[in-house]
DNA sequence: TCAACGATTTTCT
DNA sequence: GAAAATCGTTGAG
């Protein structure tokens, strides 16, 4: 376990508005709120995963809201379902899922349990870990992806800035992280890092989803100052 | 049982 | 900008 790991907070000198990061896992009454309101606040924390001994962090720089049942694009728009029940579930948990065939996405699962609503983390800005992220963006690929053209090197902020990519440079998967706390857990948790302002977050509608298209549910940090 | 689709990413043209 | 890669979930029959 990297020495650093029990530190309070993170220097994030390089990222415009952020100086001191907090490592105090968010408390779970902060995803037991309408989930609009969580995912505006979870822009600027932290996402961790320690995994193999390798902890990486993140900040959270895109975000997305389902609503539940009556929200036609959220999963439990189908109702309860053995791939749904999970999102019935307490708030502060992890909701992950499997998608295109190829990409797992991560979720906070919000409000209170018994409603089914989550919050997808579509991407975060490397803090942490930095090299295990690129090892397994690297790494993940297979033919024809692994060709000559494809390993050229990857910008740091290109790392985890899609839900596919962050779950892979994050070793996040369903087997190990569907359902975990992420309140009281250790694989993987959200910190309390630096809350933004208005100004320095975007919102927009969802993308690419099919159903209730203009719906303002995406939240993202404006880039640079 | 089977076909269609999907909260995506990457490569090639 | 188009298309491929790839498989779990869902719903129809």
């Amino acid at each position: 376990m990297p020495r650093d790991n029990t530190s309070r907070v993170e220097s994030a000198a390089s990222l415009p508005g952020t100086r001191r990061l907090s490592l105090q896992a968010l408390p779970r009454r902060f995803y037991a709120r309408d989930t609009e309101l969580v995912a505006r606040d979870l822009i600027g924390r932290v996402l961790e995963c320690t995994r193999d001994g390798v902890t990486c962090r993140g900040l959270i720089s895109e975000t997305e809201a389902y609503l539940g049942e009556h929200d036609p694009a959220c999963h439990a728009a189908v109702g309860r379902t053995a791939r749904t029940a999970g999102l019935y579930g307490p708030p502060g948990t992890a909701y992950v899922y499997f998608i295109y065939g190829m990409h797992w996405c991560v979720n906070a699962v919000t409000r209170a349990e018994g409603l089914p609503s989550a919050v997808l983390i579509r991407g975060v800005l490397p803090l942490h870990g930095v090299e295990a992220m690129r090892r397994r963006r690297v790494e993940g690929r297979t033919p024809p992806l692994a060709s000559a053209r494809s390993s050229r090197v990857v910008a740091d902020q290109a790392l985890a800035d899609g839900p596919g990519k962050l779950c892979r440079a994050f070793g996040i998967d369903g087997p190990t992280h569907h359902g975990v706390d992420l309140v009281r857990g250790t694989a993987l948790r959200i910190l309390r890092g630096a809350p933004v302002d208005d100004a320095r977050v975007m919102v927009t509608p969802r993308i690419g989803i099919s159903k209730a298209v203009d719906w303002p549910l995406r939240w993202v940090l404006r880039p640079g100052q």
